[in-house]
DNA sequence: TGGCCTGGTTAAGCTACCTTAACTGTCTTG
DNA sequence: CAAGACAGTTAAGGTAGCTTAACCAGGCCA
């Protein structure tokens, strides 16, 4: 099993994909994008910005000269868009559909936002256009599910056909012995 | 804007979650996780285990003497089991709901398994156990969606209620200049 | 008892991403 | 045009998570 490492050899790390989404956005609310901007916005310092750029370089993704202002190559555009839309997809059907309180919503879609696949990211659009639309069927679906149980019913082993032995729902929301020291 | 910094903060970083669910599978498949078994594994090297255990010990998430079998403390296996549920639910909303393949699924989950907040991973469970039913509402909701267009119909600015000025479906899947140097 | 194989450990080194401290380039202002 | 001020850079150092190489502990067998 090695899919797991593939995450470590993703094209564009988690900070990559905000580097770029902060010059993308610098430059559509500013019309440029500096280094002190991208430090200030991402809360890092300015040398920090300036290694991560030789690095985004170097993949194609900005272009930069010495003292000069970064601008996204279409390569780094494109990440930056498809990841922002990527992120406006999830946090929509985590609270509009999940029902999720915006804090967590935001905080979730940023940290997986660069990690769904184009593929999923579609669906869930889709599923979200679809579930959200006036189509009577949509309308009778919502209404049934805001009143439908939020916990099983029934946990004998066979019971619910989503979980096993042991229900999902209590081993997602309390896994034995939380703790965990502060080192 | 500093979410995106919490993302180096977590707790327990997607390789940590990854060793903590190969040690609890060892441990339910032959009775005992040594080291070789892990790296073996997961691929890496046994040297890479002993001092990621070490790290793991420090976090009071495993406990392992010299030379000895690697146990899971109760922080840590309730970690495993939050993990392996988490991506159990995701994996079923993404086959079963979304329709995505069992490929791309496998992959996606694996990515943002340990990521996911324990309150969107249980909603994603209700919304997938509902939209599964066998009640009348969730049967008609499947078969309506399933016959609903798989783009939007259009997009001249503020025609479709999800996009702005440009489409979200196609800023997801073609972003511009995809192109990207190997190095 | 000595030799050897297997499994585990340490040591050293690499990459990614961050930091602080010190230096340099550029721009403004008197 | 020189003096600062400020923006940006390099240099050096830290942590996480890996690697390879070399070393050590314990079981097995002649």
């Amino acid at each position: 099993m090695d899919i797991w490492k593939r995450y470590s050899e993703k094209e564009v790390s988690h900070s990559m994909a905000h580097y770029l989404q902060t010059v993308a956005l610098l430059k559509a609310e500013k019309g440029h994008a500096r280094v002190g901007d991208i430090a200030d916005h991402l809360g890092v310092s300015k040398s920090g910005v300036t290694s991560m750029l030789r690095s985004l370089e170097k993949r194609g993704l900005v272009s930069h000269e010495k003292y000069g202002c970064v601008e996204l190559t279409p390569g780094g555009s494109g990440f930056a868009s498809r990841t922002e839309s990527s992120r406006i997809v999830l946090t929509m059907f985590l609270t509009e559909i999940l029902g999720v309180p915006e804090e967590v919503a935001s905080e979730d879609a940023c940290m997986i936002e660069h990690l769904v696949s184009p593929e999923v990211s579609v669906e869930l659009l889709r599923l979200t256009t679809f579930m959200r639309s006036r189509l009577p069927v949509a309308a009778a679906f919502r209404e049934a599910y805001r009143n439908s149980p939020r916990s099983c019913a029934d946990h004998a082993p066979g019971a619910c056909d989503m979980c096993g032995d042991t229900c999902l729902r209590d081993s997602l929301v309390a896994p034995v012995g939380r703790a965990l020291p502060t080192l």
